[in-house]
DNA sequence: AAACTTTTTAATCAAATGATTAATTTTATC
DNA sequence: GATAAAATTAATCATTTGATTAAAAAGTTT
C-alpha cells in the first residue's frame, strides 16, 4: 500500500511531501504551517526545526515545481540535433502527460511567477535564452514573417491552459469535465499538428 | 484629473475600487482588510460597516470580475446572425482589448474558479452551455473531425494564456517583456488567422 | 550504562488580523 | 435650530498564526 511507504518517511521528508501538496492546492497565502504539520501528522515546531520557516519551506517546493515545470521544456529548445516537428511533438506530449498527473502545477507556477518574479528570476538564471534557442531560430526559418515569440507562446498555451482552466470548463460544460483526459490525451496528436498548420500562417 | 474623481467618491465606492484593485493584485488570502481600508483611505470599520465581511467584500468582486470576463464572450458564442469566421475575430478582439486594460484579470479568475467552484457555478448558471452553443454548432459544421471543445479551449487559450504567462514570459525572454504589448496587437490579427488554419486540421 | 546528541513534544509568545463597540461627527429632516 | 439618522472614528476584542522555548524522549557514542 502507498501508506506503508509514508509511515517509513523520515519527519523531514513527511513535511516536504505535505508541504508540496498542501502548497499545491491551496498557494502560499492560505496555507496554514498548522496545515502542512495536520497533514504530515507531525508537531508543529518541527516544521520550523527542519525547515526554519514557512517562506523558506515554500521556497523549497517553489524551486522544485520550477525546475520540473521547466525542466521539461529548456533542453528541447537548446537540442540541436532534434528537428522542430521533433521538438514540438516532445514538448507536447511530455506536458500532456505530467500535467495530467499534476492538475495544480500550472496555476501555482503562474501564480509563483507572479508573486515573487525576483526569486523566480533568480531561479531561472541561465535560462533566459528562449529568443535565441535553437527553437526560435528553427521557427524563423520556417515561417520568417511571424515573430518566434508568438508561436512559441502558443504551443505553450495550447499544452497547459487546457488544464489551468479546466475548474471553469467543467462549470461551462459538465461534458468537457467527464471527457477531459479523453481531450487531452488526443490533444498529443492535434498540438503537433495545429502547429504545423499555424507555422503556414503569414 | 484622474484624482478629482476619486475625491469625490463615496466611502462605499472608494472601498470597492480598493477592494478591486487589491484582491485583483493579491488574491483573496494575501490580502488584509487593512491593506484595502488603507488604499482606499478610509477607516478599517467602515469596511465592515458597508461589507459585513472581507469574503462579501471579495464575493462582490468576484462577481463582477467574471460577468465582465464571461460576459465578453457568451454572447457572440450565441448569436445566430454572425458567421464563424466573424464570432472568432470578435472574441480575439475584444479579448485582447479588455486584457491589456486589465492583465491581472487572467490569474484572478482562474484562481477563483479553482478555489470557489461552488460559487462559481451559481454565479454562472444559465452559461453552461458552450457546447451546445450557436458557436460549437458552427465549429462542428467547419470540421466535424475535430471536437468542437477543442478548439474552443484554443481560441481562449491563444487569447488569455499569453497574460496569464507574461510575467514568466518576461524573464524566459526580457525582449518579450518590451514588446509585449505590439504582440498583443499583432495578435488580434494572427488569432483568427491561425484558428482558420487549425479548423483545416483533421 | 553514562554521557552526549538528535529528535520530538506540549506549552507559550508576540504579532497580525477580521471584526465589533461605543462614542463622535456629519448630514438630513422637521 | 432642534432632533433624528447616517457616517466616521479610535479603541478594543477574540482568534489565528508563525515561531520559539524548555523539557522529554529516542538514538548514538564511548
Amino acid at each position: 500500500m502507498a501508506k506503508k511507504k509514508q509511515e517509513t518517511l523520515s519527519s523531514e521528508e513527511k513535511i516536504k511531501e505535505a508541504a508540496r501538496k498542501v502548497f499545491m492546492e491551496k498557494g502560499y497565502a492560505a496555507t496554514r504551517t498548522r496545515d502542512i504539520a495536520e497533514a504530515a501528522g507531525i508537531n508543529l515546531a518541527l516544521l520550523n526545526y527542519y525547515f526554519r520557516s514557512k517562506e523558506k519551506l515554500f521556497e523549497l517546493v517553489m524551486q522544485e515545481k520550477l525546475s520540473s515545470f521547466f525542466g521539461l521544456m529548456l533542453p528541447v529548445l537548446q537540442d540541436p540535433a532534434s528537428s522542430l516537428s521533433d521538438k514540438i511533438h516532445t514538448i507536447a506530449d511530455r506536458y500532456i502527460n505530467m500535467l495530467a498527473d499534476n492538475p495544480d502545477l500550472p496555476l501555482f507556477v503562474l501564480n509563483a511567477m507572479r508573486n515573487a518574479p525576483k526569486k523566480f528570476v533568480a531561479m531561472l538564471k541561465g535560462a533566459d535564452h528562449v529568443l535565441h534557442s535553437v527553437f526560435a531560430r528553427q521557427l524563423k526559418e520556417q515561417n520568417p514573417d511571424v515573430a518566434p515569440e508568438q508561436l512559441f507562446i502558443n504551443i505553450i498555451a495550447l499544452c497547459i491552459f487546457p488544464f489551468a482552466m479546466r475548474p471553469g470548463l467543467e462549470v461551462l460544460s459538465p461534458e468537457i469535465g467527464v471527457q477531459f483526459n479523453t481531450l487531452m490525451e488526443e490533444r498529443k496528436k492535434l498540438v503537433p499538428k495545429w502547429m504545423k498548420a499555424m507555422l503556414k500562417v503569414k
